[in-house]
RNA sequence: GGGAAGAUACCGAAGCGGUCAAACGGGGCAGACUGUAAAUCUGUUGGCUCAGCCUUCGUAGGUUCGAAUCCUGCUCUUCCCA
């Protein structure tokens, strides 16, 4: 895997870049839609690529592993002839399961005993089956098996928490070092920097990390209920130590204020279910600001969903008829709304590399944040 | 023509002497959602000069300290018999 800095903003840390990966190139910044258990829910592939112009998508270990588990999935050939999407898949690797599955989970040094939660069956991921079951998927890039710290831990938790995916990175390297691809091309782990709102933490971790060569680096642990200022802060502190020819992976993150303020301080690839979950909740996201579709105000408006919009559902249907269609909640509705909002997240950062590259990044986002938290 | 049951807030439906402006659903209105246990969850839904007051449980009266709840007339609805 290769990644080409092309160029970096005059006025702020922002970069353009290429990487070069077995399923394609990705042009970042760029937004990766998440597609949990192997689909992006409510979105064909056809229209990923050629409406919403995804380069890459997401899948998830825990729920693929889960269903319809990995036996399935090698039989078919890994992921991308599973579902039909022959570009780049990012995997993440459980990781976050650890984090959000709570209270149905049990923490050791071994991994984490978890409860299904689909029949209460009880599964233990560590580090190495995690490794495995990526092998299994096939993604381009997997993501190392960490504990997404969270956002309120303290320091003393947050430090053997870092610790902890500290010595769970050495495993995962071992394991994939005694392991290969199953499907005839390369995959890449990125390692990943938690160390919660602790400053000392995060660089102790970005150094750590950035002594493995990875094709590129992930910051974790953001988004995860700490103050949006001590994430901006994390993220500037990290992007100091993390080698400037790899790209940085934001985990999660975020709102489209969030994904340029991280632009602006260098990262280059986020995720995040916000575009998809939130769409199909009836929040839309656009240039001029955030329309909540089920509002009474949009009742009668007839005009197209978007104006600006770059696909052709925001010139296909009106607000009023999505508006119907979320309240009656027909699956049209939260496909529409999901395919807008996709489309506007991977806008906004092929946007945002445009004004990268014409120096022009650090006033047009100005201009955006504004503009991009308004309700309408 | 005779008999039975019933009429409760936008709709459906509990309540069957005081703790009832009235459970619970639905609908309406609004909010939340950040590496997806989420096509989910939460709040609110008579009025006002709002820690209180006013009007509301078909309608008109009555009993009672006190009624959506008990009694009587009336109106309407559903079912059964002729």
């Amino acid at each position: 895997m290769q990644y080409t800095l092309e160029h970096t903003s005059n006025k702020s840390a922002a970069r353009a870049g290429t990487l070069t990966t077995p399923h394609g190139e990705i042009k970042t910044p760029i937004f990766m839609p998440v597609g949990t258990a192997g689909s992006v829910k409510g979105v064909h592939v056809k229209e990923l690529k050629e409406d919403i112009k995804a380069q890459i998508i997401l899948g998830n270990t825990y729920h693929l592993y889960l269903r319809p588990g990995m036996p399935v999935i090698e039989a078919a050939g890994g992921l991308h002839k599973f579902n039909g999407w022959d570009k780049p898949i990012l995997t993440d690797s459980g990781g976050f399961q650890v984090f959000s599955l709570g209270d149905i989970r049990k923490l050791t040094e071994e991994g984490v005993r978890f409860q299904s939660h689909i029949d209460g069956s009880y599964h233990l991921f560590s580090p190495e089956n995690s490794m495995n079951i990526q092998r299994s998927i096939g993604a381009d890039i997997i993501m190392a098996f960490d504990e997404c710290t969270p956002g309120d831990a303290d320091y003393d938790y947050a430090k053997k928490s870092l610790e902890l995916t500290q010595r769970w990175l050495d495993r995962c390297y071992t394991q994939l070092d005694k392991t290969h691809p199953l499907y005839g091309h390369e995959q890449s782990l990125f390692p990943i920097v938690q160390g919660c709102v602790y400053p000392d933490l995060r660089k102790m971790a970005a150094r750590q990390i950035s002594s493995f060569n990875a094709d590129g680096y992930a910051i974790g642990g953001l988004a995860v209920g700490e103050e949006e200022n001590d994430m901006y802060a994390m993220i500037e502190v990290v992007n100091a130590i993390l080698p400037q020819n790899k790209p940085r992976y934001l985990m999660g993150v975020g709102t489209p204020v969030n994904i340029l303020e991280a632009i602006d301080r260098g990262v280059d690839m986020f995720d995040c279910v916000m575009p998809t979950r939130n769409g199909r909740n009836g929040m839309l996201f656009t240039r001029k600001g955030i329309i909540n579709i089920r509002n009474k105000k949009w009742e009668s408006d007839f005009t197209p969903v978007d104006p600006d919009g770059t696909s052709y559902v925001d010139h296909q249907y009106s607000r009023a008829y999505l508006r119907h269609l979320i309240i009656s909640k027909e699956m049209l509705g939260a496909q529409i709304a999901s395919i807008h909002n996709l489309a506007f997240y991977v806008w906004l950062t092929q946007e945002a590399r445009r004004q990268i590259k014409n120096d022009t990044f650090k006033a047009w986002k100005e201009e955006m944040v504004q503009q991009l938290i308004v309700r309408l």
